[in-house]
DNA sequence: GCCTACTATTTTGCATGCAAAGTAAGTTTA
DNA sequence: TAAACTTACTTTGCATGCAAAATAGTAGGC
């Protein structure tokens, strides 16, 4: 081959790839008890740790894409799982603030790390952790 | 915090989701002058190294969804790149056959996986391998 | 050969991801 | 203070990713 950089199989973007979608495909049977997609599972995440922040602050947290976060929010909204609020000092910001349904949700959530980390055996405890150490230097790159 | 498994902070894949989001934002550019996307170049990269292979094989060395193949196929066959052929033994079967186009593409995207390279100077190359590496095993993981 | 099962691919409907344009409100500048 | 910016979102148009159903076409079992 011409040009061995080109070749599939040293492409750490095509497994980044493919790792991506896998992991979100084997998030599914878990979050469709909860009626809930991997991105909104996100948002929820974020909101739990930290309840009414702006949508701002929701896209920093979530790195989801702005375009994708006002479709999110309407369908959660719609599902009574938050609300989003108008800040009456800065009328151009946002408040997303959770329903009692979606702080119930949590409680429902708590097991599905555990469920997921099940799904890739091969990976040990410590290559997990370097894992994330390499992803977010990636990621600080990328930013 | 009640359930620290869930905070953001903890969650391999949302590293995984952010990653893979990033990088291919990060091709961008460089593959916005040979007018593909991320999937319609990683299908060249699969038919750069074999010429004429099946849908099928196309999707296993891809990874990509049946269903969105179908439709990057045939953006790709508008932009002259290549061609869906049936084969004659058994009609199920669609053979992809690289164009002249196509086949000269590959020049001019010789040099993008430097170019990407290059957007993520924290990673050494022993840390890109290993991240292969450890990629891999989770897609088998996974698959 | 006929019916059933299986295979290869396409179609459909829905949920993002993304760039770019649009909107509304707050801030800065001349 | 009015025009020019900037901010915080929303909208739009296009390209997937995905599950599930629909379409051929092929292979097996009787």
């Amino acid at each position: 081959m011409k040009y061995p950089q080109l070749k599939l199989e040293n492409q750490l973007c095509h497994r980044l790839y493919m790792a991506s979608n896998s992991v979100v495909r084997a998030y599914r049977d878990a979050l469709n008890e909860l009626e809930l997609t991997y991105p909104q599972y996100v948002v929820m995440m974020a909101l739990w740790e930290e309840d009414e922040i702006s949508i701002a602050q929701l896209l920093e947290k979530t790195a989801i894409d702005g375009g994708a976060m006002t479709q999110i929010l309407k369908k959660m909204t719609d599902k009574s799982l938050l609300a989003v609020v108008k800040n009456e000092t800065d009328k151009r910001k946002r408040v997303v603030k959770l329903h009692k349904h979606g702080i119930q949700l949590q409680q429902q959530a708590a097991n599905i790390p555990e469920q997921i980390r099940c799904r890739f055996p091969s990976i040990t405890q410590q290559e997990a952790t370097q894992l994330i150490t390499l992803l977010d230097k990636l990621n600080t790159d990328l930013s």
